[in-house]
DNA sequence: CGTGGTTCAAATGGTTCA
DNA sequence: TGAACCATTTGAACCACG
């Protein structure tokens, strides 16, 4: 996690913002509406390198590449862990302004600190590639 | 580290003051100057009943980074009981000013004098290495 | 058999009040 | 201040469909 934002209060934050320079993931922050899905899609959240999307062979000794922890197989076309699969299903679909980074938005997920931050929990997520359009219709 | 100490210190203490008879930590503890961790060590202090304590066993043998009281699982990343992560929530995110030791800021922190001394029960809290992170936003 | 979906106990951040 | 409580999140284990 990144403790140097901590002296700027999220308020702080959020009015040093420009309204209508929306340029960026994190800048989404002003524009509520839309959920975490529509947000990455519509900014164009950078995808990580992918060595991570291996040949669907093999499922031995795999690692999430969310957080780094123990995986079995592939969830919503990457390979993760079951925590991961079950926090991506949970939040994949919620209102981006439930989910706030207390900090700029770009803390390392681990196994360790995956849970203090669901903004980007669920950022990464979608930056490995998680695909939500693979959530059933029903929770859309 | 020094902040706002009082002009005495522990050796003047020891030298200077020796306690009668009837004196107690707590009649001291109304006009004292002095560090908490001196007072108890010079005065005796009685320790409290664990017993008590102890009774409400549950499933874990966890003793708090803390004070080292009975500590029941992870409390802001680390494992402390529930006084200290009460504590921790009331005090992180104040500013360290309003927090003063009255000695030398490095008041040993115990299950018996915790409460003595909030400087130095915070500093502890961080030095063990909770995470004021976790603390939600609406709070900072 | 692989993976999306479900369940639920455990964990833990937050609240209350004496 | 801290014991007791509450509410939410988590993730391991499981189920079931294709």
């Amino acid at each position: 996690m990144n403790i140097d934002c901590y002296s700027i209060t999220e308020e702080d934050f959020i009015n040093e913002m420009e309204p209508n320079n929306n340029d960026t993931f994190d800048e989404y922050f002003l524009d509520s509406n839309l959920c975490v899905s529509t947000m990455i899609k519509k900014y164009d959240v950078p995808m990580l390198d992918n060595n991570e999307y291996m040949k669907k062979t093999k499922k031995k000794n795999l690692q999430c590449a969310v957080c780094g922890a123990r995986a079995f197989g592939y969830n919503f076309d990457r390979i993760t862990c079951e925590s991961c699969k079950a926090f991506f299903r949970r939040n994949a679909l919620k209102n981006i302004m439930e989910l706030k980074c207390r900090f700029d938005g770009n803390c390392d997920i681990t196994i360790e600190n995956r849970r203090f931050c669901t903004y980007c929990r669920i950022k990464k997520c979608f930056a490995i590639g998680m695909l939500y359009e693979i959530l059933s219709s029903k929770e859309k």
